[in-house]
DNA sequence: GACTTATATAAGTATATATTTATATAAAGC
DNA sequence: GCTTTATATAAATATATACTTATATAAGTC
């Protein structure tokens, strides 16, 4: 399913925005986002299989429970995607901004994928 | 039709990446569009419909013609919903820096929507 | 005024997907 | 071992939407 697909639904984007909070267990989501929607366990169950299959979040498990957490490699498709229409709708002074800031954060991510000890800090 | 449906369809998409580069007439589209996907016309008029319907072109006629060119608005909802997840997956570091730009640009917007020479779309 | 060009709309159909209820799996507690 | 708790899967169904072909509208050309 295409990045833009899974975000068509409503129930899912609530359910990113849960996870950017942290990681949450499936029935905590289903508190949540079941009495929100007014949807059943199996629905949503049914849409973070469809949040894992797609790459927008990872599972682990803890006994009985399974943890979903957020991945925002996914996430960060749709920015990049929308970096055809930045130049668009940033005045040229802008649109330079952000393509400096862009540089600097890819030059920086660079760096850490190739850094053997996974720093979580790079200046 | 909400944003993100909107840009769940692949033609969709491959027209607003047309619109960027600047304003197209429907006929442009569908030599481009309809060669690419193997469309109709009548199935691009529709997606250009979906596309004014919901905010992301905008038409103007020129004799039997209709030039339709790129509403930024409902990306920069897109991006601004994205705004959610930027703290994620920034470190801390680029985070504020992404915000501090953004403030910047929202400040700037602001000013703009106040100047009484803002242009509407047509009704 | 008929014909051509450009685009939109209508009607019908096929397919995808979001839901439901029912059931399966699997770990924990007693 | 049986029951409870947590989650996933199966099967069936409803609905939305992305197409198709056919036709309408409207401006330009001869």
């Amino acid at each position: 399913m295409h990045v833009f697909d899974v975000l068509g639904d409503p129930v899912r984007r609530r359910i990113l925005e849960l996870l950017a909070e942290g990681e949450r267990a499936s029935g905590e989501i289903v508190g949540i986002v079941g009495r929100e929607f007014a949807i059943s366990q199996p629905a949503i169950s049914q849409h973070l299989k469809v949040l894992r299959e797609s790459g927008f979040a990872t599972v682990r498990a803890e006994a009985q429970r399974r943890l979903y957490a957020l991945d925002p490699g996914p996430l960060r498709q749709v920015d990049a995607w929308l970096d055809h229409f930045r130049l668009f709708w940033d005045t040229k002074l802008d649109a330079l901004e952000t393509e400096i800031a862009r540089g600097k954060r890819q030059r920086r991510v660079a760096a850490r994928e190739n850094d053997p000890h996974e720093t979580r800090k790079a200046g």
